[in-house]
DNA sequence: CTGTTAGCGCCTTCAC
DNA sequence: GTGAAGGCGCTAACAG
């Protein structure tokens, strides 16, 4: 590393990041009376704020995040785990979430979890490391090591897209069981007996999933079967299903799906197959990815609003990091969904 | 806030996290120590480094990386800028790139830019502010203010999915222009003469558009008709835009779409009218958006290698992390794009 | 191989 | 309304 020292000579190099202090000499005042009029103005005179803004245009300086975090133990970092972002039912609140904060002064460091358990631990350390002010979990978190350094963390965690029991700290999020028992009795009554599940193996879809049969048990129709098929989610994994699901010789006259990847590609194979779509198969999906509808008129779905949840998430957040109650009010909202039905009536 | 000092009360306060001087103390080596045991290890002994290990697994304890970054000026942060993450065509390079960086201890921070150069702006100061080691840009950077602050930041930039004059610094991606000479070529070689243009209103998408045109010129096909519609792009403004096309009176062989989203729209809005793809009408998308052919059959599209653009980048920059050179090597690697053409072959 | 000293850039506390 | 001293947690640089 060359040596540039000589902090006078500020001829024609890089000349390092201006600091609070290169700015207090430049308007004349103090580090501290800098620090004041950029983070309170309320507390420096009209005078001394326009010296100092003067001097921070004039120097390009840009505040020091790692320093001043340092300093107050507060990291304006929000970071959020999600399973992945590609084709992700999570996008809509990853947006939402990171505009919200972003309004506000905070970042978002995004953890990619994948779907390895291993890369999660690593991925949890390293974030940690940075000292986030609050936690959002949108995937779940697969090991208890984890879990417990995340309660240990001892800041802000949010679970969403569920209302599991045994919360870490705050929930925003629905029931996946009531949503299983919605759309068994919303396609039941519409006239449907025959059903055919096909899952992603993954926790949610599979509870989703075992609600409804559950509850088409109770409502009569039993043995429904239920193909899994393994992560990740690609249309591929909707039209192998399909297939998969034909080859056993079922004709089922709906097939409800664990998302809307999947079931798009339950369209794409019914289509490449001649099966007119909803006539001869309803599809269910589940997520309205992309609003679905627009491409798939015949694909009914299991609407979330993605983006309001990542609103609710901010603004949980933020409340906390407001507030002065030592022990906050728990939060724990369920957002709820609704089934989307374009194209399931049966035609009898 | 609740003052908790006398640090031996070690009661069941949430015990603040612990330091590494709680960790030298508790592994009775000095801090220093400790620090070299968790970053060279090679520069400690096999004792002193178990004696590390030990307390580090005794205390719980993370490093705080907002320290260690104002100590060796560096965040080990990569900043990343996207228009937009939900149904991005830069997804797959997102999810590439962090993959990369994760492995080497690099996290990412990522900045939507959206559509608003208001938005860039604040966002890049708030990100500069964290001080990262790198920022990649993947979107535009529509002001001049902002392509100067980047500049005067001295980290490294690699600009990517794109190959223009005049780079900042580094460049990973490929000619758009480059992309509408060959759409334009293959297609006429298929023997399309009436093409239609629907871009979205963004920069890149139009340079696609204008050189498609310019080509088609060139091979004597004239007045090639582009429709333009604004951001964001959604499958309804592929829906839109046709339903402008036809209502304009055109007939055309074949619509070439600044994107794969646009086209999927069309493609629904061509269903919708009972208009067969491509017998009737060929759709030409780009950027091979989540394999949009296992869905689309009948769709071609130009691909785009999203993920190995996200996996040069990560090691463009890890070269330039490790490099002594004071003048690194210039990087600019064009990637290149092909054509797949599952269904345009005109069936006279 | 290990420890000491000093300081990264900012903000808190307390004084004026 | 402003300033001076000290420290946040960690790691360079230099000793030993």
């Amino acid at each position: 590393m060359v040596k540039k020292s000589t902090k006078n000579a500020a001829h024609h190099v890089p000349a390092q990041n201006p600091t609070l202090i290169d700015v207090a000499r430049i308007a004349g005042v103090s580090p501290i009376t800098v620090s004041r009029a950029l983070n309170r103005p309320e507390l420096v005179s009209t005078a001394a704020q326009e010296k100092v803004f003067a001097a921070v245009r004039a120097t390009g300086y840009v505040p020091n995040m790692l320093a001043g975090g340092l300093a107050t133990n507060k990291s304006r970092l929000i970071a959020i785990f999600v399973p992945t972002i590609a084709n992700s039912i999570f996008a809509d609140t990853v947006q939402a979430l990171m505009d919200s904060l972003t309004a506000e002064g905070y970042q978002t460091l995004l953890g990619l979890t994948g779907y390895s358990s291993e890369r999660e631990e690593q991925l949890l350390d390293a974030i940690l490391g940075r000292r986030p002010d609050g936690i959002v979990l949108a995937g779940t978190l697969h090991t208890d090591e984890s879990r417990e350094k995340l309660c240990k963390a001892g800041i802000p965690v949010v679970e969403i897209w569920d209302l599991s029991a045994s919360p870490i700290d705050m929930q925003i999020g629905f029931s996946h069981e009531q949503v299983g028992i919605d759309v068994a009795v919303h396609l039941f009554r519409q006239g449907y007996r025959r059903f055919s599940l096909l899952s992603l193996d993954d926790a949610r879809g599979l509870r989703r999933g075992r609600s409804v049969i559950a509850e088409l048990s109770a409502l009569g129709v039993h043995d429904v079967p239920i193909e899994i098929m393994p992560a990740p989610a690609t249309l591929l994994t909707g039209r192998e299903g399909l297939a998969r699901i034909l080859a056993q010789g079922r004709s089922p006259e709906v097939i409800v799906c664990s998302s809307d990847t999947i079931a798009e590609g339950v369209l794409a194979e019914a289509a490449s197959r001649g099966i007119r779509v909803p006539q001869e198969l309803a599809v269910m999906g589940f997520g309205d990815l992309s609003s679905a509808a627009q491409v798939f008129p015949a694909l009914s779905t299991v609407r979330v609003d993605g983006a309001r949840i990542g609103l609710l998430v901010a603004q949980a957040l933020l409340v906390r990091f407001s507030g002065k109650s030592p022990d906050p009010a728990p939060v724990r909202i369920d957002t709820g969904f609704s089934i989307i039905d374009r194209a399931t009536t049966k035609l009898l």
